[in-house]
DNA sequence: TCAAAAGTGTTTCGGATACACCCATGA
DNA sequence: TCATGGGTGTATCCGAAACACTTTTGA
């Protein structure tokens, strides 16, 4: 009983069953949304459970941490990544949210209050891990998504809906691309989420007047047609720019 | 022991620290900045603890109430309303939040995560209820709100900064209004929640040119000045507005 | 009668939109 | 060579911002 982190401290499925509530808060969990950006595509990473439905990663929160720091650790065990952008938007409070869930004696039968996150990750960077209770983690394109269990589908589709929102004023592009990219990369990752075209030329003049983008010299080649150019984001200005409220998004 | 209905079900504030854990989840509260508009101010609703301290009102979730109910239920003990805009807005899950605490045998002692409500409210419908924890419940100018317990101060800016946020897609002046008001009352709402001052004439022609407001025959009389007209909002054509994702506030 | 608040315009300006043209590349 | 995608530039429009004048009221 070693695949991940999560259940370290105990020696067998049925330990953490039995004494998880020794280490976790009880009726709190924690569910993530993972965004990544890949092949012109906003993805969410899932998990099927061994019973076979797809679900959030998630998990709890210990009894002296903070639940911030929980997110993150979930997060990293799912992903192998240390620093991703992470926000919390939504707690699920229902007492009929977990519509399968058996009363079991055990705690983890009992209700569960969810805090939501939704993570932003590079795609390149994941090395997507299933957890104990899980026998993949895949990526998912974001209208394939298929049928979650519990609420978990309302929850992605919240999250979706906070990411939509936050775009103007949170660093959503410098989350999800990688460090190069091209403008219509850019506009690719503003049309998906937001769900509707852009116009070629507007988005990129608006872009570039917003003084944050850097041109890089290269150019992405290996591409059918014009060879469009590369570049990067200027972290400082970028981060300057939204401490200062100013609209960045389209 | 019966000030109020949140301990209906104890015989005593002993029996409460005693058996609060069998009707309530553990580690898990609500807190809640209830917003009024008084007097071309916005304030804030505060309790004064038998202690000395204010804080914000809050309470507890019973083991098979949903979380928002559990909100609605422990604000209409507050103020008597059972019909109130309240806003789920963030998670302080820090468990060195409670800074004064002392860690009691008690449940009430331990590590509490709280979900921060704001509630909107109309002023003058409000009767202030303390709780048995309380000797006081009064409303603070915003920019007057003494010292608060734990986290609370923070929690209370947070949630002005929802409001100030929530401001332009949310029904913030339908309900932090009276029925029938003037153009400047509407207009300093939008100023003190904003911080800035704004143009009389250009706010004017905004709110009337998205068609939400009703004008009325009647004028507000009384005034020193000429006096304005009243109006109130179109509550459908409001509404309908909000869900077409129209932008409203300034 | 006058200061202060309220009602109703007009002018101006900038950012968003729509659209046209040229360039590079692989099929 | 040509269809497709990419880079750059210009005309237009509309809503926001700036600003002027009149009306009403109690002191």
């Amino acid at each position: 009983m070693r695949k991940s982190g999560s259940t370290e401290v105990f020696t067998s499925l049925d330990d953490f069953y039995q004494r998880g509530d020794q280490v976790y808060l009880p009726h709190l969990s924690v569910d993530c949304a993972i965004f990544g950006f890949h092949e012109n595509q906003l993805r969410v990473l899932l998990l099927k459970w061994k019973g076979g439905k797809w679900c959030l990663p998630g998990g709890f929160i210990k009894h002296k941490e903070s639940v911030d720091t929980a997110a993150h650790r979930i997060l990293q065990e799912r992903t192998g990544l240390t620093d991703l952008y992470l926000k919390q938007f939504y707690v699920f409070g229902d007492p009929k949210r977990e519509k399968e869930k058996k009363n079991s004696p055990h705690w983890i039968g009992k209700r569960f209050i969810s805090i939501g996150y939704y993570a932003l990750v590079e795609f390149s960077k994941v090395q997507p891990h299933p957890d104990v209770f899980s026998e993949a983690c895949e990526w998912f394109d974001i209208d394939e998504v298929p049928g979650l269990i519990y609420d978990h589908k309302a929850i992605m589709m919240k999250a979706l809906e906070a990411l939509r929102f936050d775009l103007n004023d949170h660093p959503v592009g410098l989350n999800l691309l990688p460090k190069k990219f091209t403008m219509p990369e850019l506009q690719r990752l503003y049309e998906t989420i937001l769900g509707e075209s852009i116009d070629r030329r507007n988005f990129q003049k608006h872009m570039l007047s917003m003084d944050i983008l850097i041109r890089l010299e290269e150019r992405k080649t290996g591409g059918a047609h014009k060879a469009p150019y590369l570049y990067q984001f200027d972290k400082r200005k970028y981060m300057l720019a939204l401490r200062q409220g100013l609209k960045l998004g389209w």
